[in-house]
DNA sequence: ACAAAAGTGTTCTCGCTACACCCATGT
DNA sequence: ACATGGGTGTAGCGAGAACACTTTTGT
């Protein structure tokens, strides 16, 4: 792997801030806007800053041999330990004043390492962002080198955030509700088997609002993306629900092709 | 306008390739789709290059202290001569095998210039691409220094291009497609008074169907964003057609609020 | 009078919504 | 038996498609 290889990010921090520039490109990130569900709640991974005492969006740069759809996937690996998941670029972000450089300015002196404004971590920075969505249940979240946590949080209840964070974490649930519309979503943010309701769920809450029972199940069974497994026993005081997976086949298919009947 | 200033293409090419690593982000550049409509026919604006032979997009370097949607604008402001036009990101392009320097390594050897690869303008890029919708007549196409020619070419019969810049006007025309059906589109395109059949002949062109000419008219006035001017004599033998215009106060709610009556 | 193109009206269908009704299960 | 929640049926409404009919104008 010489020419696509993967720059790891150095294990040592120092290393990393003295030598990345030889390692990645200049002035571009990106950020991952990572979705999961959980409790009938939408959550986004965050990470706490070890310095600066602030949350912020999973990021990293982009090596210089990397493609960027590659770049992102690593972050999201990172962070969750999780591969080959649904990742959306959805826009990038450039506005001048969106770095702020006083925390990161301490770290380097901090380590002994050249504060000057010349330094390849404090210049300026255009980042691409991508929205992912995964399983709650299966994520480990890994704090990276720069943070102490990495956790979950809830979207209406999210703390400050660095820099424009906040404002890239509402344009990717922008991107997300415009794409329910035409995409099937679920498969990388439920089980393997589920039942009907929680799949509605995801959907009740990305668009925050409640949606028809009846009508969500025709509408979801008339998709054709899902395979009707046997009965769930969930020992409530009621009717068992039928299970559900998602067609692998067909879902990707209409991943591709779309869900209305345009084409 | 010393710190947010725009650095201009410098006038002269050497000088450019020279010292422009001072003045530009490195390894981004944005790349602009510039749509516009003539007799019945969706046109793009291309460059010819003055080395290599080949057509391409206009495109151009971000300044180091200029936000990237005002670097587009810029660079569709150089090349059209005009101000204030729809410009819309939609992709940002970051393969790693994006970038055929054989035709730069070439020009900076002729020009004397240090043809090493580490020359920044041989350093791969990502691009951001934007595209934009443009009244035809309007437009006083201009070349930049690195083109002998600007001119309009038919969506459907396309030179071969640059890299990958044939993949970025697909792309944006799958976007302008999408759009279509959430935004007002046209405000741009054409000029201040029109029949409805030309607004017609721009979707059914973008869409690439023929429309209903009553249900679109219908469609269209219910849309609520245009004005019913007097009578057109067209000079044909024929009914003369209503003129419209564009209600730019109505348009432009439309435009941020979406036609639909979702919300 | 007739052709050509614009304006207007009508019907049909499809999809979505709302809501009613029935079914299975545990207390 | 009854409460709880899942499954299914259906009437009504609105948007869009297809197409017929009328209007204006030049030859």
């Amino acid at each position: 792997m010489a020419k696509g290889k993967t720059p790891a990010v150095s294990t040592s921090l120092k290393e990393f801030l003295r030598t990345g520039h030889r390692h990645f490109l200049r002035s571009l990130s990106v950020d991952n806007v990572i979705f999961g569900f959980h409790e009938n709640q939408l959550k986004v991974l965050l990470l706490h800053t070890t310095f600066g005492n602030q949350w912020g969006l999973p990021g990293g740069f982009v090596g210089i041999d990397e493609p960027l759809d590659k770049a992102a996937a690593r972050v999201l690996r990172d962070r969750t330990g999780l591969n080959d998941l649904y990742l959306q670029q959805f826009h990038t972000f450039g506005q001048t004043e969106r770095r702020d450089n006083k925390v990161l300015s301490k770290v380097l002196k901090d380590l002994n390492l050249n504060p000057g404004k010349d330094h390849w971590t404090l210049q300026r920075f255009v980042t691409v962002g991508y929205f992912a969505l995964v399983e709650y249940a299966k994520v480990n979240p890994q704090p990276d080198d720069l943070s102490t946590t990495c956790t979950w949080h809830d979207l209406d209840n999210l703390p400050t955030l660095l820099m424009d964070h906040g404002d890239i974490i509402n344009k990717a649930l922008e991107e997300l509700r415009i794409r329910l519309k035409y995409q099937p979503i679920g498969y990388n943010l439920l089980p393997r088997e589920f039942p009907m309701k929680d799949l509605q769920s995801i959907y009740e809450t990305v668009l925050g609002r409640k949606l028809d029972r009846a009508n969500f199940n025709r509408k979801m069974v008339g998709y054709d993306i899902l395979d009707k497994k046997k009965k769930l026993f969930t020992g409530g005081s009621h009717k068992a629900p039928y299970l559900y997976s998602f067609n692998k086949k067909k879902y990707f298919k209409a991943l591709e092709n779309g869900l209305g009947s345009d084409f």
